[in-house]
DNA sequence: GTGAAAGCGCTAACAT
DNA sequence: ATGTTAGCGCTTTCAC
């Protein structure tokens, strides 16, 4: 193994001096930096990564916990995770995972033995255990959602409050007055998962404020489901005219069902959905929806995160404002014959 | 921060002592170590990762490099990362996360500078750039999927020839004798996937050994592509009677399609796919199919770097069997008319 | 069965 | 602008 000794001798300088070429702590004179790359390059010296790591106390490794639970669409977690290892990468800092099922325990474990610098947690609830470790932890941390007491803590989500009012205010806008929200399964509401509960609120909101009527149902995340909560809504004479859905993999099963009971979507009823672009853009139909932008909060989120290694302040929430796209899922409301 | 010193004083004995209760790589008192494991508790020590990997030159942490690319299912990518990490730390390992995009700079760049003790690559291509530095590096790997010269290397996946002959062997058992294999996207035959075109050899062979007929239809991993797939299908008064797939997204799509057009599946047309066991049970009607058992290759995955860290020889090529389930979507050939 | 002490390879404070 | 050097916290010989 090649190692900053051997670099030193090779350019002829200190060891301290080819340590600060690479941090830039100091000036160093372009010759004398020239001949350092050069040496590192010749000899293909890298640094040794444990040795750094004891000696400046920085690991440049992030920790990303990720859930496993039912009822999260796991496409998502894949591009959050995707788009935050490579932003961290741009940050030159790695990404160690974490499984959700490591608990408390496990966030102790890496930040205690300075495994890693900072974390990041997906999926908090309201009422999230990991949220008074985080609180006391001497690392920075980031958080995916909000819980109910964000008090000292960095959060960031997709605005769900003002995403289901984006989609209500479309609706409405097309001349809609009663509407469901197809949502989350009921575990989701019954573990208290914030972003649910925003996007009921901001449901319920909207339709309040516009003198509309509209209930949240609650669904199971599977076709059966899907096809007995239509039956459902569609029983009554004077049920929706819209519908929007915030439960990814139900969204093609409810509109086949809608039209297998003899339903246009969305000439007799329309459909917004809140999801992925890619769930909406490949459906069967194009669906209007607003985005879950994955990609955003996860890039996002390391920035914060680097931003707080730095010992920048940084906003304690971010609510990333909703983006509606109109695709062929909504239509005005059917005229009352 | 607690240090080992610390505990040392804490309990009366020296540092070497505390560190080898912790490794057990020498015998103590049983005293000793009660009174040395009661001080750690007590102080709340957690050894210093980077200290560690400094002087004992193990990090205790494994590479999984994960694709990006189009063509792969991503749930199963979920499912095997998840595994993953779940059995590294059953090993007392973390699990660092790269994307394919690191390439080869990134593999070399994390086992160079001793971040990582072994590497997982999943995705491996019949002519992969990574093969030939996993073999130079002097850090144990594993494979996941099997490239042309697999010399040197640990690989691991699924037996996919074996798993496309179990299913021609199903439906020639139901009296099938023209059948279509329904393949990954061109995209993916075209960078040379090993497990594409170890199923087409299944499939091929188990045909020819049976007199049986059958082609490959690659196919794009689109709803439409699927539909206009299906239509070519159907239109040959002499098409088979049955159909493998190998390709998630589209197995629904394509069941749908061959309804759409008349044909009852399993009446008409057996269909069998190779695919994750939910995406068979959640299909519309229940999928006869062979299970990518993504959990378990991930988790053989990490045993065999356990145990090549161990210094324990491990077989070059771990197969896993392929698994048939006959739901409702296979059935006799229909007698011709 | 236990202790003393020499590093592991790097960073950063202190020099000049 | 560069060099010297004292640690960082742990593991592991060597010694008893």
């Amino acid at each position: 193994m090649v190692k900053i000794t051997d670099v030193a001798r090779h350019a002829g300088v200190s060891p301290s001096t080819v340590s600060y070429v690479l941090s830039g702590k100091r000036s160093i004179s372009a010759e004398t930096r020239e001949r350092v790359l050069a040496s590192i390059r010749q000899l293909g010296y890298r640094p040794h990564a444990g040795a750094r790591a004891l000696a400046s106390s920085r690991s440049n490794v992030v920790a990303l916990m990720i859930p496993l639970r039912s009822g999260i669409h796991v496409p998502v977690v894949m591009q959050f995770a995707v788009a935050a290892v490579t932003t961290a990468r741009r940050h030159d800092h790695d990404v160690l995972l974490l499984t959700q099922e490591e608990g408390v325990d496990g966030l102790r474990r890496v930040a205690d033995s300075a495994l890693v610098d900072a974390l990041i947690v997906m999926d908090v609830q309201m009422d999230d255990p990991r949220v008074p470790l985080l609180r006391t932890l001497d690392r920075p941390s980031v958080l995916i959602g909000f819980p109910a007491d964000a008090t000292g803590l960095t959060c960031i989500d997709l605005d769900f409050r003002a995403a289901a009012e984006a989609c209500v205010r479309h609706l409405a806008e097309l001349g809609h007055r009663s509407v469901a929200l197809v949502g989350s399964p009921p575990e989701v509401y019954r573990r208290r998962s914030g972003y649910a509960e925003r996007v009921a609120e901001g449901f319920h909101a909207a339709v309040a404020e516009r003198g509309m009527t509209g209930a949240l149902h609650p669904c199971e995340a599977t076709a059966d489901a899907a096809r007995a909560l239509a039956a459902r809504l569609l029983a009554d004479a004077h049920g929706p005219t819209a519908v929007v859905v915030h439960n990814e993999p139900i969204v093609d099963p409810l509109v086949r069902a809608f039209r297998a009971a003899g339903r246009r979507v969305p000439g007799d009823l329309s459909v917004v959905a809140i999801c992925p672009d890619e769930v909406a853009e490949h459906a069967e139909q194009p669906l209007t929806s607003v985005a879950v932008p994955a990609e955003e909060v996860g890039r996002q989120a390391v920035e914060l995160l680097m931003a707080k290694l730095e010992g920048d302040r940084v906003p304690a929430a971010t609510l990333v404002p909703p983006r509606l796209t109109a695709r062929a899922s909504s239509a005005p409301a059917p005229v009352p014959s």
